[in-house]
RNA sequence: GCCGGGGUGGCCGAGCGGUCCAAGGCGACGGGCUCGAGACCCGUUACCCGAAAGGGUGCGUGGGUUCAAAUCCCACCCCCGGCGCCA
């Protein structure tokens, strides 16, 4: 039996239906899906026969001749006639078809808390944050509120919110004439934040290729067929930017185009796992995101982005997905950057991921923890889009899919907000984290331990 | 971008309108032989529908001609060589 999800939805709709219910989406999709899967096989078996009998016809037409050969040439010819018509609606049910059985969306899996955004809750906290005296109570909000108690340094000063700090108080980037020559949601970056952003790269290189991740930087476009694989509607719909003339999409991270690395391949059960680490430039749209976040470089229409991505037998996922949300830990660990981690809610699940982790690091200037690193599970929903099938080299077995977890290890102007949040001084001196000083060192005019405010911008 | 050559199953490679439901080889898998391994022998090794029998589809992708297309025509994509341009 093939893909999971087409698997489900012939031996136990209901199942789909209730993963569809705990999504918040329509129901209907999947009555939609089974009756057309359920037409096109009935069609198929029937459009069989017809080609049947016209092959044997076909095949008789070289051995006969005169009169005999004239007759099938017309019976063939009237077989044809009624195959071109049955074909047509073949070929507009199998279209539909294969619609609706992708906008299914995975599963959910059954420690996935139930519900919209507010359902989504912390299951673990690292790190003693730095919380202002007026933020108590939306810390505790955040934190006591879920039963978990969470050692906090109080502040009596108002840290300066990272997009202040940025363009006012370091003077160390300009979105103001970004959004001139670009628009909304760009960035210039100078000097000390581009060695910044540099040095986290590197540092998430470093350590995910010490855990024997391959490093890849992979292409910053992809076709059509392929990015479709990776992605679901509404994200295709609010992230991806297209090249105009071309059948190219703009990535909106390394995920896609290291998922598509096996695109219309087989692996085999005993090459798995693949643990690739990606880097590469991320863009994004952002048109579902309306004024959120507008100042600043939280979210932007590009950054830099290190990826976890990992292709696996299918009775590794679980696990897998758990090791890859706590190597972006230990990279966060190594930052010393306070965070949490949400199990997201089934309403807040992208369609391909049956369970995601999200790591939020607390914002002092903000009182918020904000999502820096997202990890999925998603099964086999890419893989089958994709068409990577698994091969059990026991046997030889066929018919199942791989699949596929991707995770951020680093994202770089994220991040720099979160540092440039955490560890700023009440003089505007931001204190840069000591992991990152061997990736600073081989450069001169980077800097070592600290970020000082500027007078002026530079350039 | 232009000119020429080419894209066949996991890989190599034959076929160039009907006997192709794609030869042959390699690899892989299953079995035999063996104390075991190798060699050797037999078999399996694309996808879809079907409980099965069976049938259908598949030769870069999409169209077209034909009763019939891997084989002929058109467009596009990709690879190789040459020329041009260029970080």
């Amino acid at each position: 039996m093939p893909w999971s999800i087409l698997e489900l939805l012939r031996s136990n709709p209901d199942a789909l239906r209730e993963a569809l219910r705990r999504r918040q989406i329509d129901v209907s999709f999947v009555d939609e899906a089974l009756s057309l899967d359920v037409y096109w096989r009935k069609l198929q078996a029937e459009i069989n026969e017809l080609r049947h009998q016209h092959n044997v016809i076909s095949s008789s037409i070289a051995k006969a001749s005169g009169e005999e050969k004239a007759r099938l040439l017309e019976e063939a010819k009237g077989l044809r006639q009624r195959l071109v018509e049955a074909e047509k609606e073949l070929e507009d049910v199998e279209r539909r078809r294969l619609q609706a059985l992708w906008r299914l969306p995975n599963i959910v899996l059954d420690d996935v808390p139930v519900g919209g955004e507010e359902a989504t809750v912390p299951i673990r906290f690292w790190g003693r944050p730095k919380v202002y005296k007026e933020f108590v109570e939306s810390f505790r909000a955040q934190t006591d509120r879920y039963g978990f108690k969470v050692d906090y340094d109080l502040i009596d000063w108002k840290p300066v919110g990272h997009a202040d700090m940025l363009e006012n108080v370091l003077r160390l980037g300009d979105t103001v004439k970004a959004g001139e020559v670009a628009g909304s949601r760009f960035y210039y970056l100078f000097e000390d934040l581009v060695w910044l952003d540099l040095a986290l790269l590197l540092y998430a290189v470093d350590r995910l290729t010490a855990k024997g991740y391959q490093l890849v930087l992979p292409p910053y476009m992809l076709r059509y067929a392929v990015i479709n694989g990776v992605i679901d509607l509404s994200t295709f719909q609010d992230a991806i930017y297209k090249v105009e003339g071309e059948d190219l999409y703009l990535i909106a991270t390394a995920e896609h185009p290291l998922a598509a690395l096996y695109y219309n391949e087989e692996i085999y059960d005993d090459e798995l796992p693949k643990k690739l680490v990606g880097i590469s430039p991320a863009f994004r749209k952002e048109a579902g995101a309306a004024n959120k976040d507008l100042k600043g470089i939280f979210r932007v229409h590009q950054f830099h982005k290190i990826e976890q991505f990992i292709f696996s037998r299918p009775e590794d996922s679980k696990q897998l997905h758990e090791d890859i949300i706590s190597n972006a830990e230990e990279l966060f660990q190594g930052l010393g950057l306070p965070y949490r981690i949400v199990n997201i809610a089934s309403g807040d699940l992208g369609a391909c991921a049956v369970k995601k982790y999200d790591l939020e690091v607390w914002m002092p200037a903000q009182g918020k923890y904000r999502e820096m690193v997202s990890a999925s599970n998603c099964t086999d929903w890419q893989a089958y889009r994709l068409n990577i099938r698994l091969v059990r080299r026991k046997g030889m077995e066929r018919g199942e899919y791989v699949h596929t977890l991707n995770s951020t290890g680093i994202a770089s102007t994220r991040t720099i907000t979160a540092i440039l949040e955490n560890f700023q001084e009440p003089d505007g001196t931001v204190v840069i984290p000591k992991v990152l000083r061997k990736y600073l060192e081989p450069f001169e005019r980077a800097p070592k331990d600290f970020i000082r405010p500027r007078p002026k911008r530079p350039a």
